[in-house]
RNA sequence: GGGCAUGUAGUGUAACUUGGAUAGCACGGCAGCUUCCGGAGCUGUUGGUUGCGGGUUCAAAUCCCGUCAUGCCCGCCA
């Protein structure tokens, strides 16, 4: 039996219950049926209903609406409904709103997620180079992966929030180069002038290639204790100081940084393909076009996915023949690392105090074991261009530990954000204009020009909460697209705060806040929830009694574009609600009761929910 | 050449995994609503042959086949 751990859902179970009971006293078999499935709310038909009725009439040779009848005639009383009535082969629930509300009521005033029951995942976002600033498609990532983990943690999760850290390869040492080649010295938020330095780089060697250069200086830089080496970690270090600005103004933390230099360094790479030799996962090559390479053979694999079928000579290279590894092979042996099949050898420091309290460290030369990774699950936020090496990285872990290995990984694939069509590129510096501080600035012009002078607050005050807003928008309308859906960006979209917006969500919030304030405190009564019966009332009743539901879907399905769709429909409900009907005015105690109470429900639901996508409530706007 | 993804009102999207009743929401357009708990709001209205063609089914945006368009991927790059 699946755990319940919603009103809602129990509902559900009880009905599916009844349903099945009359079914077989009337003679039918419901065998193999997913009963509960085919019951979820009715727009027009009654409140809930069921289309179970036809899947039984196939089998049993007979009209739905016979079917449907028989079975409504036969079922038992459910608790909350008024009536249950056949039409057309749908079974059909009138609830007894007075009864519904009070137990929706009643579970709603103390839901708070699952705290620590399931294992460890470790969720990785956005693994920006460390060589310029993010621009609005690392973004993306940084949202969906912040929104995940907050997800899997409200649902019972230990969640570790990892970067990755692609310190090595050509990327920087182009910027190594620039650094001690081109004249310019840091004039703005270090991020965006090393990438500004990048793209001058890139320029540069259109015009006059420096491959040789670029190939001696990357030996340098790659090996250790080296002063290129040295110097690379520095100007990294600095940048994602700078990135790390952008991401903490966007209230997205991390607990862990592993660089992919010490990944090398303490050998858990190559401890990694040693295992995959042993079992022969990998073989090293002695002859032909992989000469001295170490390789995985997929072509020899049974089962081999679809996508993987075209591999060029059905073979993936982890090892080059010069002894080098290659993106994948690191790959591999990170995601092994982090499934706890090779020992923790990384050492940690501390690298910064997070705005949130927590600090974010990071594997380092010196420091402590601390005991990072070793998960059971890992989520990886990775853009759809990489769909390929993350199929082959679930392959090469399939081969090492079966599927019940490869499918701890779950790959989160998102589409691109483009320009009109244009990619955005880091070499040809198309992002500047759009990188996530432009992004942020703009919003925050656009929040506190549009903030109420209604509220006597000081400046500092006004400028934190329109940065809320801002940052809720932002948020909101990344997240509110299907993430395997290609963005195509527009400031107008970007910065909406109208309509299915966060802003919208937190001005409902907004509004609850002050109607809670101007009850003189006074709780409400859950006791009297028996009289929220009126249409606008019952509509928000059902919109938060779906919440629990809600955010167990997001997790299985990964797509935070759940929760944006249903804050919107709940904070629609709720303006609905206030609308309609007075709360504090209202005359009737049990009423009014009732509807101070409703209110603290939808914010202690509204809050959650938008807590799970990173939007931060704010007490006026 | 092969693989993957996407295609839904003027625009942006939801529902597709698990087929269900009248395809939901927002923007835009039009018409209204503030002596009353905050108008970033609410109410009404306008606008859809769900790319196209077949098939399966009592029932298809959803599943299957074909086709068109767009994007991405298929390296000893990352």
């Amino acid at each position: 039996m699946i755990p319940v751990t919603t009103y809602y859902a129990e509902l559900r179970q009880r009905i599916s219950e009844s349903i099945m009971k009359a079914a077989h006293l009337a003679g039918y078999s419901t065998d193999g049926m997913d009963v509960e499935g085919t019951i979820d709310f009715s727009r027009s038909f009654g409140d809930i209903s069921s289309s179970v009725a036809f899947r039984i009439a196939k089998g049993a040779g007979v009209g739905a609406a016979e079917v449907a009848a028989k079975i409504t005639s036969g079922m038992e009383k459910v608790a909350e409904a008024e009536k249950i009535t056949p039409e057309g082969g749908f079974i059909n629930i009138h609830l007894d709103r007075g009864a519904f509300a009070e137990n929706v009521m009643e579970w709603a005033a103390g839901w708070k997620g699952d705290a620590g029951k399931k294992g460890k995942i470790i969720v990785e976002y956005p693994s920006v180079n460390p060589n310029k600033p993010w621009h609005i498609g690392h973004l993306r990532n940084a949202l969906l992966g912040d929104s995940i983990a907050n997800i899997c943690a409200f649902n019972g999760g230990e969640v570790e929030r990892e970067d990755y850290i692609d310190d090595l390869g050509l990327q920087m040492v182009e910027s190594l180069w620039g650094w001690l080649n081109l004249s310019s010295s840091p004039d703005k938020k270090f991020d965006h002038w090393l990438g500004e330095e990048y793209v001058k780089v890139n320029k540069r060697i259109e015009e006059h290639p420096i491959n040789k250069e670029l190939s001696s200086l990357l030996i340098q830089m790659e090996r250790k204790d080296t002063e290129e080496s040295k110097l690379s970690r520095e100007i990294s270090e600095r940048c994602i100081k700078a990135q790390h600005q952008t991401a903490f103004g966007y209230g997205i933390y991390h607990d862990v940084m592993v660089w992919e230099s010490d990944l090398i360094r303490e050998k858990i790479f190559e401890k990694g393909m040693e295992i995959l030799a042993e079992k022969g996962v990998a073989k090293k090559e002695a002859e032909g076009e992989y000469a001295g390479c170490l390789i995985i053979d997929i072509e020899a694999v049974k089962d081999l996915p679809k996508e993987l079928a075209k591999l060029k000579e059905g073979v993936k290279v982890l090892v080059r023949s010069d002894g080098t590894p290659t993106y994948v092979g690191k790959d591999i042996a990170f995601h092994m690392w982090k499934l706890g099949l090779l020992e923790d050898r990384f050492n940690y420091r501390e690298f910064a105090k997070q705005p949130n309290g927590i600090a974010v460290y990071t594997t380092s030369e010196k420091g402590e074991r601390m005991g990072f990774g070793n998960a059971s699950e890992a989520i990886n936020i990775v853009d759809a261009r990489q769909d390929y090496p993350q199929a082959v990285l679930r392959l090469a872990l399939s081969l090492i530990g079966g599927k019940e290995l490869s499918e701890r990984v779950h790959h989160l694939s998102y589409g691109e954000v483009e320009l009109e069509g244009a990619a955005l590129s880091g070499r040809k510096g198309t992002w500047k204009g759009f990188t996530a501080d432009d992004l942020m600035d703009e919003a925050v012009k656009k929040a506190e020009s549009m903030m109420s002078d209604r509220n006597k607050i000081d400046e500092k005050e006004r400028k934190t909460i329109a940065r809320k807003i801002a940052a809720s928008a932002i948020k909101f309308e990344f997240l509110k697209v299907s993430p395997e859906k290609r963005i195509t960006f527009s400031w107008g979209n970007a910065l909406n705060m109208e309509g299915n917006s966060g802003p919208y969500c937190q001005y409902m919030y907004v509004r609850a806040v002050r109607i809670i304030e101007n009850s003189g405190g006074k709780g409400g009564d859950i006791a009297s929830a028996s009289s929220l019966v009126n249409d606008q009332e019952f509509r928000l009743v059902k919109a938060i009694s779906a919440a629990g539901q809600i955010a167990q879907k997001a997790e299985k399905e990964m797509r935070p574009s759940i929760i944006t769709e249903y804050l919107n429909n709940l904070s629609a409900a709720f303006a609905g609600f206030y609308e309609a009907a007075p709360i504090l005015k209202e005359e009737d105690a049990k009423k009014r009761e009732a509807r101070i109470a409703l209110v603290h429900a939808f914010m202690n639901v509204s809050g959650v929910m938008m807590a799970l996508v990173g939007i931060e409530p704010v007490g006026a706007m």
